[in-house]
RNA sequence: GCGGGUAUGGCGGAAUAGGUAGACGCAACGGACUUAAAAUCCGUCGGCAGCGAUGCCGUGCCGGUUCGAGUCCGGCUACCCGCACCA
């Protein structure tokens, strides 16, 4: 007699039976095959799982499970991306230690995961904030200090008022705070800063030797933002001095008929006794340092600026004097915080030009420079140049550049976007900078067996207007003695962000007890690279830039087997609420996980989130659409009752099997999870017109639909095939000759319309078909004479007639 | 402005290399079962015209290539996501 289909007691029961055998721990028998599959491990927030998080989750446990079944020692890990914000200022507002929100959260999260079936090897479970764990991340810090790469500077900070931290540029977005919101001003401060610009061209280079999805490689090299131009150096009448500039166009440099200098460039006070409105361009330097970066890109594009007047400078190409502009326009933060400025062939330059009165020169025929700057490099040809007159761009370019660096002028000269890494943060929850600073060796790090260097119980975590760390109120701690020389020496009482304990997560999954090292170089040769690694997309930039950088780096110091850490990353799309809106509490569109899975089941919900749509694609939410996966895993689970003993009873169920084998395999692979699930349902629907399914037919859809819906797939093999379980077989082979049908109906069409369908052997000759087709359509082809005949084999018959 | 993406029934979405548009699912409608309802099973389901076989139209818009275009090419429009004075 056929048990009804309860989830809530099977799931439990095939999570405790998975979890007591071990069944999917990752061995450390290196002889075997590997597979990495990897997903972003969650930042354990205290309103626990969303239901975006189990559509990744669930794609990759799809693949891990198969991969297993296909003979493969997968690593399928989890953690805990546990520092951060919104556990020390939910720590703050509750008086509670972060601490134990964070274990909380973390206990919470880790039942949510588990209820859900994932193929996780919790034996690897790793906690950034275990000291266990950021001993090795301050190791890394200590590793790049050494190496030169760490380095304190101070600088204007993008301070957010209300979490009291200082930002990343990148945590910016139009002058708010990334996450509360609240607005961003700048502020000077000491700052921790990581080289990742050293690293600009490795990481650009090495996007060609992994398999990303194009999107993600396009923001990756847009956020290094290479560009290659020359620096050259304009001399100062009346002076010794040299300005040097920096252009991508040096081919236009007979077109440059002034220059702008940053608002903050030193030559602006170093020229302060002869720039004879001094008063004016103080005035202006004011105006420009109190607009936030949000103001400058909000007042867009109208274009402001002051003449210092009485300083000119001198086109080393025309040997002629221009005058010397000063705009904020131009930033002191990118290249050399001067330009020359090419109205003709700039948009910036010809707008301020027009505004100005200040002449626009052409210099590369092809557009109309009085009615807009002509950017084009592909067409046109150099004019009014001198001895680059009739050259391509491109020529000229190269031309121009050998002159200047002959004539000593100036030289070929890359840039890129890509700023240092603010790596400090003013805030308590985050990894201790393990760096000491004496007055008489300078910043000493710590040595290597002091580590971890480990975050002090202190009474209060609340950030300080100061813009200090509350670790900076502890002075038990702070005080400390120079490793170097032994004399008082006071502590770094700064913290790391939270990018830096997922900048190198994956490695430690590798050998998550090691004590001595990071991971032992055993462990990392076998496992890494990651083979599929799956985030988010707003994870592209980022996270993804600041962990490729380690990962070089520590291939650099060779601690690491291989230059990437990411052999294949994909993205998956977000889960959106019912009404199409983003989920948020505000909207009221917010679906909980653990509803789902009590109402409906896990595997209703793995199956759902995978059949929701095109994966790399957002998605709504539907009540509905989940309440049809139910009832889809419910067509399976009656499945039982039409068992049958009869085996090949039919051909044509048969190629059936095969196909859907093939279709489900193959659309696993390329995340079209949603076209696999619907395979499956229509093999199902198949056997229901049948009214009967053999052992065989059963046993091989159990397998198929195991990765998706792993606990009911369980079940119907203990009751129905018995032997073993199902995460123990071999992955179902098909056989390509067997897919194919031997009747196929193919169209018929007349000068391209449809006029029709007829049966015919898969193999018949073209003579033969087309003599049917001829038949069939004989009513039409009356009074009219054939021009073309046309058979694609399989498809389709076209008839062109006059 | 630059870069990337998307556009297909009432809805979510299918459609390896250009070859039967709408697979699969949802909703809706009809039938069976039931005293009844739910559940389940079977069926219909792009639009217009027609009792009907059938005909015409139809993949955001305008053109093109082709025997044949959702798919390729040229030109647009709308929406979404990044970046945004980077010289």
């Amino acid at each position: 007699m056929m048990t009804p289909y309860e989830p809530k007691t099977i799931e439990p029961k095939w999570q405790k039976i998975w979890d007591e055998k071990k069944a999917f721990a990752a061995t450390d028998d290196y002889t075997k095959p590997k597979y990495y599959a990897l997903v972003e491990f969650p930042y354990p927030s205290g309103q626990g799982l969303h239901v975006g998080h189990p559509r990744p989750y669930t794609a990759l446990d799809i693949i891990a499970r198969k991969r297993r079944m296909e003979g493969y020692n997968v690593l399928y890990p989890m953690g805990w991306d546990a520092f951060g914000l919104p556990t020390e200022n939910y720590a703050i507002k509750n008086h509670i230690h972060p601490r134990i929100v964070t274990q909380r959260n973390v206990a919470r999260f880790k039942q949510q995961l588990q209820s859900l079936g994932y193929s996780f090897d919790w034996d690897r479970e790793i906690n950034t904030t275990d000291p266990n764990y950021y001993h090795w991340t301050q190791w890394i810090f200590l590793k790049l200090f050494k190496a030169g790469l760490a380095y304190k500077t101070e600088m204007p900070i993008n301070w957010c008022t209300s979490c009291k931290v200082g930002l990343a540029n990148e945590e910016v977005v139009n002058g708010r705070c990334e996450r509360c919101g609240a607005e961003v001003i700048r502020k000077m401060q000491t700052q921790w800063m990581l080289k990742i610009t050293n690293y600009a061209d490795k990481l650009i280079d090495g996007l060609d030797s992994v398999d990303f999805i194009e999107r993600v490689k396009v923001s990756q090299k847009n956020w290094i933002g290479r560009s290659t131009g020359a620096e050259v150096d304009f001399s100062i009448e009346d002076s010794e001095d040299k300005l040097r500039i920096y252009t991508t166009r040096p081919d236009t440099i007979f077109g440059a008929t002034y220059m702008v200098l940053s608002p903050e460039h030193p030559f602006i006070n170093k020229y302060a006794e002869r720039i004879q409105n001094m008063d004016e361009v103080i005035a202006y330097r004011e105006v420009a340092a109190k607009k936030s970066d949000f103001e400058r890109s909000e007042l867009a594009k109208d274009k402001t600026g002051v003449e210092l007047k009485g300083l000119r400078a001198v086109n080393p190409a025309t040997g002629e004097t221009i005058p010397i502009w000063t705009s904020d326009y131009v930033l002191m933060s990118y290249g050399t915080g001067a330009i020359m400025a090419v109205p003709a062939h700039d948009e910036r330059d010809w707008e301020f030009a027009k505004k100005f009165g200040l002449p626009i020169i052409e210099v590369v025929a092809g557009g109309n420079v009085d009615e807009a700057a002509f950017t084009d490099v592909q067409t046109g040809k150099m004019v009014n140049s001198g001895f680059l007159n009739g050259l391509e761009v491109a020529e000229a370019k190269k031309s121009i550049t050998v002159w200047l660096e002959e004539k000593g002028l100036g030289h070929a000269k890359t840039n890129y976007k890509l700023r240092d890494w603010v790596f400090s943060r003013q805030r308590y929850w985050g990894e201790p900078i393990p760096i000491v600073k004496c007055e008489h060796c300078g910043y000493v790090p710590l040595p290597e067996e002091e580590l971890p260097l480990l975050l002090p119980e202190v009474d209060s975590y609340m950030p300080t207007d100061t813009g200090e760390s509350p670790l900076a109120a502890m002075t038990d701690w702070v005080n400390t003695t120079c490793p170097c020389c032994g004399r008082p020496a006071k502590r770094a009482t700064d913290t790391m962000p939270q990018w830096a304990g997922s900048s190198w997560y994956f490695l430690r999954y590798t050998d998550p007890h090691n004590e001595k090292a990071l991971a032992s170089p055993e462990a990392l040769k076998y496992w890494m690279p990651v083979d599929w690694y799956n985030g988010g997309m707003e994870h592209t930039t980022l996270h993804l830039l600041y962990s490729r950088f380690w990962h070089r780096f520590l291939y650099d110091e060779g601690v690491v087997p291989c230059p990437e850490p990411y052999q294949k990353r994909t993205s998956h799309g977000m889960i959106l609420g019912e009404n199409g809106e983003k989920m948020s509490k505000s909207r009221g569109n917010v679906v909980n996980p653990d509803d789902i899975v009590s109402e409906f089941g896990a595997d209703t919900l793995r199956t759902y989130e995978m059949f929701i749509g095109a994966f790399e694609l957002a998605a709504a939410w539907s009540t509905e659409g989940v309440k049809g996966c139910r009832k889809f895993l419910e067509r399976v689970w009656k499945l039982q009752e039409m068992l049958t003993d009869e085996e090949g009873y039919s051909a044509a169920m048969e190629t059936r099997m095969h196909q859907t084998i093939k279709k489900v395999s193959s659309d696993f692979e390329s995340m079209k999870f949603n076209t696999a699930i619907a395979a499956m349902m229509s093999l199902v629907n198949d056997f229901y017109r049948a009214g009967k399914v053999t052992k065989g037919e059963f046993s091989t859809l159990l397998k198929l639909l195991n990765p998706v819906a792993p606990h009911m797939t369980e079940e119907l093999w203990e009751q129905n095939i018995g032997k073993g379980y199902v995460f123990e077989q071999s992955w179902p082979q098909y056989d390509e000759a067997k897919t194919v049908e031997q009747t196929v109906e193919i169209a018929l069409q007349i000068n391209g319309k449809m006029r029709g369908t007829m049966l015919i052997e898969k193999d018949a000759p073209k003579d033969e078909v087309l003599a049917k087709a001829k038949e069939a359509l004989a009513g039409r082809l009356e009074g009219v004479s054939i021009v073309k005949e046309i058979y694609i084999p399989g498809k389709i018959v076209n008839l062109v007639v006059r």
